[in-house]
DNA sequence: AAAGATTGACGCCTCAATCTTA
DNA sequence: TAAGATTGAGGCGTCAATCTTT
């Protein structure tokens, strides 16, 4: 396999280590705090935050590539947030083939609550060992390897959609 | 919340969303390879790489700590990768509750088969889409990151036991 | 035919309970 | 009591099948 450069430099495959435990980890520890605190996973917690920001509903299509999750995924989710009362379903008005996803009164009471202390664990995790030069240099790293494994959100971004929560 | 920085700048925003992307999307995709080409997924294959690397085999916590992942989560993984023949269990000869992992003969055909091409993914994903400096600050910053999220697995690399599988 | 969405079966992982040996 | 490991139940996500509308 010669020019198909069969391994890894030691470099690269030190880098490979901490990435694979990294992206192994990370989401275990966010889902972990979700859990304990508010009985959520990280998942169905960025569907929140993303129903946040759109008082007038998404469509269940833009909320699954909002989240980086199949149709499916969302589907079931937005089932298990239903039943406590946290999002709700109605109809498109443009598209009757369509269903647009909301969050409810008690959904955006939920996030007030729950946000701070997932955001304080983001701090923890991530930011507060980091510097900033280092915040900046993650920003872009992961924004080419996203070109790659997830283009359609790469596109999202650079349209301008930027799904934040606000907390306040 | 004064003190406590209740959310986040905009630049440790975007750098947040593009690294939740990351996370969700780089296993997914690595899944769906291994998936394809071998019907494992990715911690099966990290699980076959440690035990590659080491020919006397490993006690299943180690196995565990390796692999980033829980006992019941190796042991669920063994018994399907036993089933099929790629690995084998013995008792441990230094202490009778242990027992050790090894790969097969037939294991090892399959990951010399199966390597390759989980690197090209490995390239075309990660390193083709970064420039040798980034990947250096890969390193750093994914090193901070699991000196947090994994602490276990931080030891373990800083006290030299690199976990690499030479393809040959 | 194809887009938008849902459903149920199956697979993997987590959690708690269990077993064995120290 | 605790360490090492296994087991089974239950939860979540994937996949394929299905339904409706265009």
């Amino acid at each position: 396999v010669p020019d198909d450069a069969p391994w890894l430099s030691s470099e690269e495959l030190r880098a490979w280590i901490l990435l694979m435990t990294l992206v192994e980890s990370l989401p275990a520890a966010l889902d972990a705090q979700l859990r304990a605190a508010a009985g959520i996973n990280h998942f169905e917690y960025q569907m929140l935050a993303g129903l946040c920001d759109h008082p007038d509903g998404l469509r269940m299509s833009d909320l699954a590539a909002f989240a980086t999750g199949s149709a499916s995924r969302v589907s079931h989710a937005m089932g298990r947030l239903e039943r406590r009362g946290l999002v709700r379903r109605t109809p498109d008005p443009d598209d009757p083939r369509a269903v647009r996803a909301h969050i409810t009164a008690e959904g955006r009471r939920f996030m007030v609550e729950v946000a701070p202390g997932h955001v304080r664990e983001a701090r923890r995790l991530v930011f507060d060992v980091l510097t900033p030069a280092q915040v900046g240099q993650l920003e872009r790293i992961a924004g080419r390897v996203v070109t790659v494994t997830a283009p359609d959100v790469s596109r999202l971004l650079r349209e301008g959609m930027v799904p934040a929560f606000d907390a306040g």
